[in-house]
DNA sequence: TTATACTGTAGTAATTATTATTACAGTATA
DNA sequence: TATACTGTAATAATAATTACTACAGTATAA
């Protein structure tokens, strides 16, 4: 959110990874692998070289905040569990992850739903 | 979740941490932390002392999944950052937390309304 | 009244996940 | 051809989570 935010308030330059990892005071290679992720999802594209960076491919007022979420969180939910191994030998601890994983479906389904009401360029606008 | 639904399923019984704890494949003293957090929003209630345990303080009808959620997720919201610090000299930076946190609360409430629709009996039932 | 089987809790170790750092090949620009 | 970028790998440092050990306190039952 922090990357496309200053992608879309600087809507026509190539934004250097430096120079967003200064605004967001992380690592610059954090920044490129996000981005290498964020491109994955066509929201932004990148060009190598001297005076090379990063700009939007969309315009804010067409992406959602549900766009982003989706890209960022990959294929696991929200709330998975990142290691968890019952017992099989329980009946419970048999079935407890797949009866989880629903309910986490449901979950993400919700958040979708939730952040499709607002666009990446209403977001921008609040700075 | 699993330790809820073993208590629900065994709703007269008083279970141990141990007993627990071999279902959900962890050490027994996790689950005594993780029941100390249950005990504090009065979903179950412990007994110390030979043949002690923990139990349900409600019926399983009454516990919406929401409740657990709100309890389990702490005062932090599901999505939040466990450590950012942005750059206070960018005027993004220095506002990106605050501004997320508010999405980040209309998740979380999303999240709840979602949850509010299933009980920990319908849940329990599944297995 | 005493052995037993629990909870509650602290302290520390081990493990896992995340972020930082260093390095450098490849590429576009001036 | 020097420069300033991206893309990417490999490794180190840090932070978060979970496991383990230990034991004081407590209720039960023989």
């Amino acid at each position: 959110m922090h990357i496309l935010t200053l992608l879309a308030l600087d809507k026509d330059s190539w934004l250097t990874s430096a120079h967003i990892a200064g605004s967001l005071n992380v690592n610059p290679v954090i920044v490129r692998k996000e981005i290498m992720n964020l491109k994955s999802g066509n929201l932004i594209e990148s060009k190598e070289g001297k005076n090379g960076g990063v700009r939007l491919l969309k315009d804010p007022s067409e992406i959602y905040l549900s766009d982003i979420f989706q890209l960022v969180k990959g294929k696991h939910n929200v709330l998975s569990l990142s290691k968890n191994t019952p017992n099989p030998a329980c009946p419970v601890g048999r079935q407890i992850n797949e009866k989880l994983e629903s309910v986490f479906d449901n979950i993400d389904d919700a958040i979708i739903r939730e952040l499709s009401k607002q666009t990446l360029d209403a977001f921008k606008n609040q700075f």
